[in-house]
DNA sequence: AACGCTAATGCAAATATTCGCATTAGCTAC
DNA sequence: GTAGCTAATGCGAATATTTGCATTAGCGTT
């Protein structure tokens, strides 16, 4: 077995305790859609996870997929990101938190640092006593280049997150 | 007229001339659905916003809704928000922006002053010269109620915002 | 007022997502 | 290891949302 495959499984292994600890049931097919999950370098559409999970076993179902992702999602252990042309879904790994700067005008997207974050959830926490939760935060509007000139409402550009 | 009825005809006028300005064409059917998401007290959904628009017009259609609706919010003149049961639209307008703590445990949404914010948004300009949009913001975590003790993971818990 | 360009619309069909329900299979307790 | 409970699954059907395309109708120009 090759070194990525090793640690997709060694991922997949720590969600599993995870998902357990939390009173989930570590099945096949979630495994599965895990280890998909988990593998993939950029992030996935729902169908794009369904096609490779059932390359792995025919029988699994593209509804289950749309409801461990929910799952996942609701215990922020995947990221979900709409940046035109549907919906892309991560892996969300402790230390490793991701949160997003999401261009409107020309749809790049760029990681910001937590320490930018830090003080706002303090301030939450004081003003409101509530506790952001921010794995897979992103936060829209007009980035460096389109500021400085760069093509305005330049639509469908893409780009590897 | 009453007031509330002729409020509702001065924002979808101001907002037509927004519209104008922006390249935007003003017809029929444009204008009745911004009347019906400028009357409503809630945010509606896309399927109550189409009802409520073909009551007034029967050629309305949904896709035209949505085509609408879609428009609207890349314009930033509509908010969506989802705390559960479907994506909400209502109108953003000017001097009252929307920004929202959304509960992930029982749903409660309130908002959120835009002076937490504000701080935020110097440091992402002078850090990434990326300049926030925040009208419609939501931020997800776990509520004052809920941190204090209250029944977690209460699903479906719903209110008016 | 008529003309031309093309954004916007309505319609139908394609996709995407969710839901109800019968069945299966993790997990706990014995 | 087996029995029982019920989360999770697969399947089909129901909704929700998007898209392609022919037609209509704003709006600027003449």
């Amino acid at each position: 077995m090759d070194k990525a495959k090793q640690g997709t499984k060694d991922q997949v292994a720590a969600i599993n305790l995870m998902l357990s600890a939390r009173g989930h049931r570590l099945t096949g097919t979630r495994t599965l859609i895990l280890e998909v999950i988990a593998a993939a370098q950029a992030g996935l559409c729902a169908e794009e996870i369904y096609a490779q999970a059932r390359d792995a076993d025919s029988r699994v179902n593209l509804s289950t997929v749309y409801r461990n992702l929910e799952m996942l999602l609701h215990e922020r252990l995947v990221s979900a990101l709409d940046i035109g042309g549907g919906i892309r879904y991560r892996l969300l790994l402790p230390g490793k938190q991701q949160h997003y700067l999401v261009c409107n005008y020309c749809g790049r997207v760029r990681e910001v640092d937590l320490m930018y974050l830090a003080p706002l959830r303090e301030k939450l926490l004081i003003g409101y006593n509530f506790e952001p939760e921010f794995s897979g935060f992103t936060i829209h509007g007009r980035c460096d280049y389109c500021r400085s000139g760069g093509l305005p409402r330049q639509e469908d550009f893409e780009q590897e997150v």
